[in-house]
Formats: structure tokens, C-alpha cells, sequence
DNA sequence: CTGACATCTTAAACCAGATCAAGATGTTTT
DNA sequence: AAAACATCTTGATCTGGTTTAAGATGTCAG
């Protein structure tokens, strides 16, 4: 068996970091959130279809990114360990996604459909603050990442990715990072040659 | 007599348009938001201060940029009428600012401050879901403009800011667009030229 | 009316990063 | 263990956009 028993703890344990919940409220956590595998180069969601399910990553790494009319892709966003992702505007608006979720590794998520959301809200609007809360700080990360995005070199942006994603650092080929940073991976390999050799 | 009399109205009917509000409701609206003037040119928030209101704009334009260590600058929203503009960041944890926000043109708002804010969440809890739907709003929009940042051409960002702004076009200086869009003033001249030569 | 300053355009030289191409090393499949 | 494929590096050439500089036009305070 997988070691996928209990997978719902560290989302409790995340919510509980926002405001304590009471025992009603993290049964209905229990009950609302499912847990799923994916595996590696899965798709958790596909541009041009809607995004249903809102995720939260308990083991694992996904990424959010687009493709565009050329061809090439742009990672917006990865989501390891106790991080969420989704589409949020095909979420909300029942809308075609405009972006693309994929598994970077196997991958644990715990994921609530959009009407159990609803669901969750009115059962418990102690989820109203929480949800505020989260994107709350997920707005103040993107919009970090947007200021770094227009005002930094490739290599500012590149010391950036390593202060946001410490881990992901050896855990993902470059050529991810590269589409993270919005550059070519040849141009990812001269700079990290660059950086060795002034810190070497 | 300045025009800004009942310069509530337009708040009451945003906030209307995401929940109907009860009376009582409206009146805590009234006394939680204080209408300001800023004058053209005039700091809203300065790089390095504490980010202390909420703001909505009912009359005229701020926008929200950032400088860099060489001295450009870059534009990562404006807000019109009926748009919210602050450095969230700097607002919920108290930190100092990294964005200034200023005044394009003499800018009517109405702003909370954040004891306030909490004091309106407790009071009217409703406002913890208006205010949810408020920032997903404002992060879709943000997620999208990310997404044109890195995939889009410095063309086609120029034209992504027309669909968006359309208002905007005719009331600012082609440096502000130019900053918003992340080109020179010189190059957003020369796109400009290439598209009216190709639709004329 | 005039000087000072903002706004926009055009041109020439320049640069950060892309593209194209090739080879080196590592990993998975059969 | 070979074949097939992914990953990373390095070099040569090219390009979208910057920089610097200059001039044209507009606008506003004194």
C-alpha cells in the first residue's frame, strides 16, 4: 500500500495555522477534500477544458503554465509540499482554461470540487476568512513574482527562483526552471556557469 | 462646492453587485470609508512606508509602480474608476512598502484603514466573502497579465493593455503606457507607427 | 509673449538573450 | 548492451528592444 493513509494532515494542519478549527470543521475537511495520485507527466488540468477542482499539494510537484501560439511555454507557477494551485479564473467563471497543470512527479493532492466549495462556505464560513487569507498570500507571491518579472535580469530572476523554491533547486531539470524564468535553458546554463565561476 | 458629494455611491453599488448589502450594512460602509482627494502628482504611498489604506477609486487614476536600482521604473497597474489599488503586502503584514502608488490625474477615493477593514470583518462578516470575491477578481486579472508578460510580444502587450485600459489609451502620456506595457517610450513610439501603417 | 519643461518622433550604435547546430553525458527501454 | 531518448554544455550568428542623441511640437507659468 502507498503511503497515502492520512493524507489530509498537513492540510489541517494548514488551516489550522490561519484560525483553529473546531472538530465539526475539520470532519467536514475530511469529508470535502479527496485525496488523488498523480503520476508523473500526468495532467491535472488541460487548457481548454475547465479547471474543477481546487488542489493542494501534499507530497510532490505540479506546475502551472501556458503555451503559447509559438510553440513555447511559460511555467507561472510551481506548487510543492503545502502549496495550492489551479486555474482560479476557470475555477470561478466555469470558463475554458487558459493554462495547463501537470505533474512534475508523483504526485499526493487533496482536491475539493468547486460545488463543495460552495458547499463549505455556507456550512462553515469560517472558510470565507480562510480562503481570504490564502489568496491573500498567494496574490502577495504573484505579485512579488510580477515586480521581478519587469524589473529583473535573467540572472536577478534566476537568484529569485532559488530564494522562492529552495528545494526545487535539484529536484527539477533545468529546462523547467528555464521556462520559470522566461529564458532559453542554453541561456540557463551560461548563467549558471557565470555565477560558479564568480563565487568559485 | 468640489463634486464629491455622495462619492459613496459607486462603493455601495460595487460591493451591491457582488451580495446585496442590508442597510445596517451600507451604514457601516459609510463609516468605515473616508473619501480623500489626491492631487495630480501627489503620493498616495511612497516606497519604504507602511501601505495603511484600502483604496477605491471613484474619479480619476492612480497607478502602482515600482523602481529599480538603475532608476527605471515599471508600471504594474493603473486603477480607474471603480478599481481597487494598494500594496497588499505592505497593507497585511505591516511591512514597508516596495511599490509607490501616485496620482495621473486629480484622484477621488475612498479608503479604509486596516483596523477598520478587521473591525468591518467582524462586524459584518458578509464582508469576508465580498472581500474573497475582491481579491480573486484582482488576482485573475493579475494572473493574466503575468501570463501576457512572458508570452506575449511587446507588440501584443500594447495591444492586451488597449483591451484592458481601453479608457486609458487617450488619457495618459506614452510613457506611462510604455512603463506598464515594459518597453522605452522610443520603441512603444515605433510599434505605434507599425500599426498604424498596417491598419491604414 | 517667452522661457522652461513635458511629450513625441526618428536614427545609429549597441546589447541581452534567442536561435541554430553540434557534441557530451546520463537514463530508460527493449 | 544497444538503441532511443532526455539532459546539459558550448560556440557562432542573429534579433528585439535599449541607449544615446537630436530635433519637432505642445503647454503652461510668469
Amino acid at each position: 500500500m502507498k503511503d497515502n493513509h492520512k493524507p489530509i494532515r498537513p492540510l489541517l494542519e494548514y488551516f489550522d495555522r490561519v484560525i483553529s478549527l473546531t472538530d465539526d470543521e475539520k470532519e467536514l475537511v475530511r469529508t470535502k477534500f479527496k485525496p488523488h495520485l498523480y503520476l508523473k507527466r500526468q495532467f491535472v488540468l488541460q487548457h481548454g477544458n475547465i479547471c474543477k477542482t481546487f488542489n493542494f499539494v501534499v507530497r510532490g510537484c505540479l506546475r502551472l503554465y501556458k503555451v503559447s501560439s509559438d510553440g513555447t511555454y511559460h511555467v507561472l507557477q510551481f506548487a510543492n509540499e503545502n502549496h495550492w494551485i489551479l486555474d482560479l479564473t476557470s475555477f470561478h467563471k466555469h470558463k475554458p482554461a487558459l493554462f495547463n497543470i501537470d505533474a512534475l512527479e508523483d504526485t499526493q493532492v487533496l482536491r475539493i470540487s468547486y460545488d463543495d466549495l460552495i458547499d463549505l462556505y455556507i456550512k462553515a464560513p469560517k472558510f470565507d476568512r480562510i480562503f481570504r487569507v490564502l489568496l491573500e498570500n498567494h496574490f502577495m507571491q504573484q505579485q512579488e513574482r510580477l515586480a521581478q518579472l519587469v524589473s529583473f535580469t535573467a540572472e536577478e530572476r534566476y537568484e529569485a527562483f532559488l530564494n522562492t523554491y529552495p528545494d526545487l533547486q535539484d529536484r527539477l531539470p533545468q529546462v523547467q526552471i528555464a521556462a520559470y524564468i522566461g529564458v532559453t535553458p542554453e541561456f540557463l546554463s551560461r548563467i549558471r556557469k557565470r555565477l560558479a565561476e564568480n563565487n568559485g
